[in-house]
DNA sequence: ACGATTAAAATAAACGATTTATATTTACAG
DNA sequence: CTGTAAATATAAATCGTTTATTTTAATCGT
């Protein structure tokens, strides 16, 4: 860090870092987050820091209180479920509206991450445990990106956004059990229902998709 | 402004009034918003009207470009329509759940409310000509947030939130011609679905209520 | 020994000045 | 004149420090 690179400013990598630390799991949630410490690990000054933890903040990966500082965001079962819910029906509904509006650069487009998602390892080896890889989360949030992509409501689409990275927060969680979900097909099916331009089909696919996956976290049957 | 009040921080005061300033119609949609200038407004430092101005740009109401500093929000009829439908969308599922897990309490709050909105004039007269009444909105606001008070899901409240600051944004603007429409009716009809549970007519209500608001600002037949 | 009060240390918030980047003006050459 | 480049002006971004608040430690009295 220490220096700004190219147009954007350094409060705009700072907070990029930070967030992708916080959603890689490096913090434990809810622990402090000292100002001047993330200042002087990241070399800056205290005031990017603290812009950068102001944005983090309204975006909701990190708590704010007033005269006792920041800290990462808790976690519980209960707001995941209702992340989940407001993913459901927001994320639905912009997949509905891309389907519709949907050109054939975009099926192309969906096409293509998901050849490259389905040529990716999900899991890799970091000292003898199986752990999510960062490269594989990267392609997974482009495929769902995409799928939603040719949804002319941009308002509609920051709010998917914000939700992924709110709920992405919990994939780095360590899993109780062993997946036994095969989370390659659940693309595919949802791809081809896309494609064929089947709303329906397509949501409810990815509705169940997701709804395994805050499922498998905290265990439910 | 100047002095540090409560338990709360200056930059917490400094958003509340940048943000009541804006949604007021203060500032010309578009214009530059000075760091310095505003500094010197407040009178505090340049780092509370930075963290400000930060949070407001996460909120979507304020502008940031690296470099370039912040400006307010631009305004068009086409993003007016991108809110409204992402409002539509999650404040009908809010009040659906609301109208679902609502108690004795709620209701009474819900009756509470409508009765001071009922009871409050929406126009004041300002040098001849008609605005909003600051009161009214407040009040407006308030019935509309009860009515889906009883949401379980705080992360879907807080998108509702959110999107309800941002088509704020749009009340303040010049209507193009008199407002025909018969708004107390609206809330009254409205009221009347939710106290009788009846999630569908209520939602049907309340979607018909924001689009009618959108169309009138534009002048829409 | 224990709880309350006060002093000391740590951290958060705010400040004002400096540095860096962008926009504007002026000078100069073609 | 017109286009380009240097110089200046303005505003943004960042910095190091100061002030306020909270937390921890210590002291005192009961």
């Amino acid at each position: 860090m220490a220096k700004r690179n190219g147009s954007s400013t350094l409060s705009e990598n700072v907070t990029k870092k930070l967030q992708s630390d916080i959603l890689a799991g490096q913090y434990e949630p809810g622990s402090p987050l000292t100002v001047s410490e993330l200042a002087k690990g990241f070399e800056v000054s205290v005031a990017v820091v603290r812009e950068a933890l102001t944005r983090l903040a309204t975006h909701g990966l990190v708590l704010q209180n007033p005269n006792h500082g920041f800290s990462v965001k808790t976690a519980s079962e209960e707001e995941l479920n209702n992340i989940i819910q407001a993913r459901s029906l927001n994320e639905s509904e912009a997949l509905r509206l891309s389907i519709a509006y949907g050109d054939l650069t975009w099926e192309s487009n969906v096409i293509a991450v998901h050849h490259k998602l389905s040529q990716t390892a999900e899991y890799r080896e970091v000292n003898q445990k199986l752990a999510v890889s960062e490269e594989w989360s990267d392609i997974h949030r482009q495929f769902h990106y995409e799928l939603i992509a040719a949804c002319p409501n941009p308002v509609l689409l920051d709010i998917c956004r914000r939700l992924w990275d709110l709920s992405e927060f919990y994939r780095h969680y360590p899993t109780p059990h062993q997946q036994t979900r095969d989370g390659r097909a659940e693309h595919k099916a949802l791809m081809d229902a896309v494609l064929s331009r089947d709303s329906d089909r397509a949501v409810k696919i990815f509705r169940a998709h997701i709804q395994l996956t805050a499922d498998n976290l905290f265990n439910n049957p």
